[in-house]
DNA sequence: CCGTCCCGCCATTCG
DNA sequence: CGAATGGCGGGACGG
């Protein structure tokens, strides 16, 4: 039940680390026995010294539902295992006991996740810094990226203010329209694309990498980003409002709520937060930086649930990643509530992202709109690039030829429809991963600004009951179309795997589909970016409405094991599971 | 070997 | 100037 005890116990320092290490500068000592005094007897007891006193029966409450959590309780039974059999001396604190993740959750625990706005919710950080016994250091971290989604905010020198996901779904409608402003969607998508190009051009012939993102229109950097609400209210000075984490932070979940698969890679996302872009190999070391704060962040934000660990597999290898699995209707910019000036920069730069999809994209479905804006051309210039290469012969750019189509076997159409099927007749008894699957295509979002950009494969979350984790594949909406059976055409079926991360301890599932890749005989179209881009252009052309229903079915498992033993007895003959 | 990421030095910024 | 913040990356840990 309440293994809040449990909990208590393995956090409990009974010797320092086993790694000597350095001596801890600051009064570290100290404070590990104060605490340890107070947590051995008292589960993770507030006393709160001073001013404030978050502890409220919601708090309790709070910290008793997230210590019963699954995933939390897996977790942590990982942690605590072992040390427990009275040896004494040694106790080895596993590495994870200290993570970044953990004190994340232990700090959450302390607070409701709507906090009554009469109370005082203040956050001393001394205190916090005491109770969860660990260096100030890492409460900084774990503020830094609460304070970017506004959770809490600085009030003072040592001082938060606790606003709990109450400022959530403003937040995070602000951030998606900022990432949609810094067209992140399309940025990804090109990053994407150059590294799977890259990778089939084993030619070495690297292409210059003058980088489209080049001139961009202003705009350069960014800014943290304020709510109306929870402005710089600190006292001090509101200077630095721009500081890495904090903005890091921000950038990332950006990402997320920009990207349509809800998926964001490590590496891709370090390159756009590294800005001027990978030029080059060169900045291995930039690089892992970015990669290493990416992890801080992404610790945190998974403590909060808004993101999950999962593993891309792709042609080239599983990838780490994460999943936005965080609230997805939130209010879409309402520019009701707003101070003046925040209003009117808010409309300014609407207006300006809008102006800008209606003049590339005044008249859907034709190429000439892609005249204006230069990093439009340098894709549109290499996507025909590409498909001359793979093709042999030139095309329009942009327009769909219907060819590439025909080299999926109708054989998959009809798997699909079957797939169709019997997703519609489960799709009652569903589970959960319905919210999370209502991306909705923004007016001015990915999905219509960009058709040739957005990704076009839709993640369809298969939970296992018994087995590993969940399945993720990645399917065209096309191969739902709504009658296949009847009429079954010329289908894509593009198919990637994600592997969740494993949290029964199970060796986690791994279904790696790898469409109509380089398997066999070189087809022309074998190239996964000729795939992804033949499938872009016919999702620009349907409504995600279907998309949507199937995102929401879960439990076929029986179906997908259907699916793959035909793909890899007649379609596809690279297949992998583990 | 490699993906993670703890740890704490030390540069900045604050008060 | 001392304290509060937080950038940063060496290198340890775990698989």
């Amino acid at each position: 039940m309440f293994s809040n005890s449990n909990f208590e116990n393995c956090n409990v320092p009974q010797a320092m680390t086993k790694t000597p290490r350095k001596a801890s500068t600051q009064g570290t000592v100290l404070t590990e026995i104060q605490s340890n005094m107070g947590s051995l007897t008292t589960p993770t007891k507030g006393r709160e010294t001073g001013t404030g006193e978050p502890w409220t029966p919601t708090s309790n409450l709070k910290m008793l539902m997230s210590a019963a959590s699954p995933e939390i309780r897996n977790r942590e039974k990982e942690l605590c295992m072992d040390s427990e059999g009275g040896d004494e001396g040694e106790k080895q604190i596993s590495r994870k006991e200290k993570s970044l993740g953990l004190l994340c959750h232990k700090f959450l625990a302390r607070y409701p996740d709507y906090p009554n706005p009469a109370l005082n919710n203040d956050i001393s950080l001394d205190d916090v810094a005491t109770e969860l016994n660990v260096e100030r250091r890492r409460i900084y971290d774990i503020m830094n990226v609460l304070e970017s989604l506004h959770m809490v905010s600085r009030l003072a020198k040592n001082r938060y203010t606790w606003h709990g996901r109450a400022n959530l779904p403003q937040t995070l409608a602000k951030l998606r329209q900022v990432g949609e402003e810094h067209r992140y969607g399309q940025q990804m998508q090109q990053i994407r694309q150059r590294s799977l190009e890259r990778e089939f051009d084993s030619d070495g012939e690297e292409k210059e990498n003058e980088e489209v993102e080049g001139g961009e229109q202003g705009q350069k950097e960014m800014f943290f980003v304020e709510l109306p609400g929870v402005e710089f209210k600190a006292a001090s000075v509101n200077s630095r409002k721009d500081k890495s984490l904090r903005v890091m932070s921000q950038k990332f979940v950006m990402l997320f709520l920009v990207s349509t698969p809800r998926v964001v890679s490590l590496d891709v996302a370090a390159r756009i937060l590294i800005g001027e872009d990978q030029v080059a190999d060169q900045d291995k070391s930039k690089f892992k930086t970015k990669v290493r704060r990416l992890y801080d962040i992404a610790n945190v934000l998974r403590s909060l649930k808004l993101i999950e660990k999962v593993h891309v597999t792709e042609e080239k290898g599983r990838k780490p990643a994460f999943e936005w699995t965080g609230p997805e209707d939130f209010p879409n910019v309402k520019e009701t509530t707003a101070t003046t000036a925040t209003a009117k920069r808010k409309l300014e730069s609407r207006t300006s992202v809008d102006n800008c999809a209606k003049n590339l994209f005044s008249s859907p479905g034709s190429k000439r709109s892609f005249t204006r804006h230069p990093s439009l051309i340098k894709l549109a210039k290499s996507i025909q690039e590409d498909r001359r290469k793979i093709n042999s012969a030139p095309t329009s750019p942009v327009k769909s030829d219907s060819s590439s189509n025909e080299f999926f076997p109708t054989k998959m159409a009809q798997l699909a429809a079957i797939c169709k099927i019997q997703f519609d007749q489960q799709s009652n008894d569903t589970v959960h991963l319905t919210p999370r699957a209502q991306f909705t295509p923004q007016p001015t979002g990915a999905m219509s600004f960009h058709p040739a950009q957005c990704s076009p494969l839709i993640p369809m979350l298969l939970p296992q009951h018994q087995g590993g984790g969940p399945y993720a594949i990645y399917m065209h909406p096309s191969s739902f179309r709504p009658h296949p059976l009847t009429r079954p055409q010329p289908t894509s079926l593009a198919v990637r795997s994600m592997t969740f991360e494993d949290k029964t301890g199970r060796s986690p599932s791994d279904v790696t589909v790898q469409g109509h890749s380089s398997a066999t005989n070189k087809l022309p179209t074998s190239s996964p970016s000729a795939l992804k881009r033949v499938c872009s252009e016919r999702t620009s052309e349907e409504s995600p409405s279907e998309a949507k229903r199937f995102d929401s079915s879960t439990r076929v498992r029986p179906v997908l094991d259907m699916l793959l033993l035909l793909l890899r007895s007649s379609v596809v003959p690279t297949l992998t599971r583990m």
